[in-house]
DNA sequence: GCATGCGGTACACAATGGGA
DNA sequence: TCCCATTGTGTACCGCATGC
């Protein structure tokens, strides 16, 4: 409905003026144009709404049956499309008492409207105006011009104070992906409002079309500050969450745990995930993909594991943004990406992993919702696995006795530590008075939990080990120890997870800082997969690789075969560039001792952008890096190198691009 | 919480090119 | 050569993601 015009100059005056045009369509009537006139050059929220205070008023009091608007205007996010005009939609058409209302907005070059015929109208009236010989200083001269003027425009006089009276909206939510919204719609909540990616009238706008999102701008995002200083804070708020965690734990019995035929589906665990801390924080988990899931080798025979195999869970540093960043207070990163990891025991060769990314976003239709969240990871990880023999370590967050029993069904064994406040663990293994070295053991069926005195009580469960002891493996200045065999093969088998991050240590790719999380945890990955190519090729060849000496191979071997297809000035510039052939000289241009005109050996062409490199953008202009980062200008460009797809002005930038290392 | 970088848009003005 | 429409460029600003 509105469409504002721009600052005009009067009569050789350098005073400006704003006029905000729109036309108003009322059922069964005429179109009625309007335009407002201000000496105001503010075009902000704020700014609109004084300008349409007056214009609504007008029409509630011509027309006073009316109770649904529907604005329509475009999109600049200076003005329209941002989080202070919706604030202020919610709010204004609740108080001008309208029942439903909407407010659209234009695709981005959309063309001429009819608010911007008006605004011609009225720049036309006032030119023939001052060509007549009358002189328009300022906005009130003008709009007395307009006034007298035989125009069928409603005008409409709007003073700087009118203007700022209007409320400022200051610290309000902004509405996610804004740039993307083509609907607003108000609701009962003057604070809450609807919006949609793309507009729709069948109600009125009220409809469920398109999947409308709610925004409420009364709900502030939890934040937890990381500042070193404020590491006091920061514990406390810590604390408050666990113990509020632990206030709200529920509790589920067991359906039927008599009987015979467990199954999974019919089982329900407690839930006792206490040691980690979620960070909700800006971004909305529904814009991130959840099936970050790596299962590649669940069908595949890449490599066949030793029957030991552990699952556990590694942290990936992250500071940054991210929904379901995770704080582990035992790991040495405390804050990241966490991932559960299924991987070799002995050589910590990883089969397969996913990101956790919360409670509720792990949706796999495999599991009942029922079931815990530990449980789940445990069954999505070794689903692929079940049948096949192998045997599971695992710590206490992931063991329980159904699953354990689970499992052994399965044919799976399973081994690790556990809680002893899981669901079907006998009272006396944390009850029982033990000394340093001795153990207490239950048997229910192939299950058996046992409790070992250490320095602490630990307690544990298996499904293949006795009451049987070993010696432990031997310590200087250590009297030889026996002990129960569970404990030996855990603390021989769990630590697959630990070897491997241990081997990565050295060669952390992901150390460098990166901008986005999803590039960090691609070079985790990258490197994972090195360490995963080395055990491979060790078992293969049945010889031993140090692990440095394995990398450097390996880009020897990756330099070897694909140096050939490297543009030439990468090759210039690397000093392991031993494939050289000079190919942009021609005979008949080595004969004439002049350099060759043919460029036949250059990939890096300036093109401009097109709508393949604008893929996802809706502008063929971009800034230009070399002016961003060497001259700290912000400068855009059209064109971009054909190769790099580096946005890069034509003259001098791309030439010293490719040039200046 | 603040700073920074990047993408996106609007707007004003300059440059360009075709037709009379 | 002039006029006018189109295209290109610079600037300002906002939202969002990320890092500290």
């Amino acid at each position: 409905m509105a469409k504002e015009v721009q600052s005009m100059h009067f009569a050789g005056s350098r005073q400006q003026i704003t006029l905000h045009t729109g036309v108003a369509y009322v059922k069964n009537e005429k179109p009625i144009s309007f335009c407002s006139v201000s000496p105001s050059l503010k075009h902000d929220p704020q700014a609109i709404w004084g300008h349409l205070e007056p214009v609504i008023f007008f029409f509630k009091e011509k027309y006073p049956a009316i109770n649904c608007v529907h604005f329509y205007s475009d999109g600049p996010t200076t003005q329209y499309r941002q989080k202070k005009n919706f604030w202020l939609f919610g709010e204004k058409t609740k108080e001008d008492g309208f029942v439903q209302a909407t407010w659209s907005f234009f695709e981005a070059s959309h063309g001429k409207g009819a608010a911007d015929g008006v605004g011609g109208a009225i720049k036309r009236i006032l030119d023939s105006r001052v060509s007549y010989g009358e002189d328009i200083v300022d906005a009130k001269s003008a709009f007395d011009v307009l006034s007298k003027a035989d125009t069928t425009i409603k005008l409409f006089y709007v003073t700087e104070d009118s203007i700022k009276k209007v409320e400022n909206p200051q610290n309000i939510q902004p509405v996610p992906n804004t740039m993307k919204i083509h609907q607003i719609i108000a609701t009962d909540d003057k604070r809450v409002i609807k919006y949609r990616s793309l507009s729709c009238f069948c109600a009125r706008g009220a409809c469920e079309c398109f999947s409308p999102k709610v925004h409420n701008f009364k709900q502030k995002p939890i934040k937890v500050s990381c500042k070193k200083s404020d590491s006091r804070t920061k514990k406390k708020k810590i604390k408050k969450e666990i113990n509020s965690s632990k206030r709200a734990r529920k509790i589920y019995k067991e359906s039927d745990t008599t009987s015979e035929d467990t199954d999974t589906s019919e089982i329900q665990y407690a839930d006792t995930d206490d040691d980690y801390t979620s960070f909700d924080d800006e971004m909305t988990t529904g814009e991130i993909e959840t099936e970050i899931v790596y299962e590649t080798n669940r069908n595949s025979k890449v490599k066949v594991l030793s029957e030991e195999i552990c699952i556990d869970e590694s942290l990936t540093l992250w500071k940054g943004k991210l929904s379901f960043k995770q704080y582990i207070k035992n790991k040495a990163a405390r804050l990241g990406i966490k991932t559960l990891e299924l991987c070799e025991s002995a050589t910590g060769y990883m089969w397969s992993f996913f990101v956790y990314t919360g409670k509720e976003n792990t949706p796999d239709p495999r599991f009942p919702s029922s079931l815990n969240m530990s449980t789940k990871s445990v069954l999505k990880l070794i689903w692929p696995l079940l049948d096949k023999g192998y045997t599971l370590f695992m710590d206490n967050w992931f063991n329980c006795p159904l699953l354990a029993r689970f499992l052994k069904k399965r044919r799976t064994d399973c081994v690790g530590t556990l809680r002893p406040n899981r669901q079907n663990v006998p009272s006396l293994v944390s009850l029982c008075k033990l000394q340093a070295g001795q153990f207490l053991a239950c048997h229910s069926g192939d299950v058996v939990i046992m409790a070992y005195q250490d320095k602490k009580r630990v307690p544990l469960i298996s499904t293949y080990h006795g009451t049987e002891q070993g010696l432990a493996p031997f310590k200087p200045h250590m009297p030889p120890q026996w002990k129960p065999q569970l404990v030996l093969d855990y603390n021989k088998n769990m630590g697959g997870i630990d070897r491997k991050d241990q081997m990565l240590e050295p060669y952390l790719l992901e150390r460098k800082r990166c901008v986005k999380w999803n590039m960090k945890l691609f070079k985790r990955l990258l490197n994972v997969t090195i360490l995963n190519s080395r055990i491979h090729f060790e078992k293969s060849c049945n010889e031993r690789q140090l692990h440095l000496s394995f990398r450097l191979q390996l880009v020897q071997d990756i330099i070897d075969k694909h140096l050939d297809q490297v543009p030439r000035y990468h090759r210039e510039i690397n000093p392991c560039s031993r494939h050289i052939r000079d190919t942009s000289v021609s005979r008949a241009d080595r004969d004439s001792g002049l350099p060759s005109r043919r460029l036949t050996d250059s990939v890096h062409w300036p093109v401009r952008f097109s709508a393949s490199h604008a893929a996802g953008h809706r502008t063929l202009r971009r800034k230009c890096i070399w002016c961003l980062k060497r001259n700290h200008v912000s400068k855009l460009t059209t064109f971009v190198c054909e190769y790099c797809e580096v946005a890069l002005c034509l003259e001098p930038c791309f030439k010293l691009y490719h040039t200046i290392h």
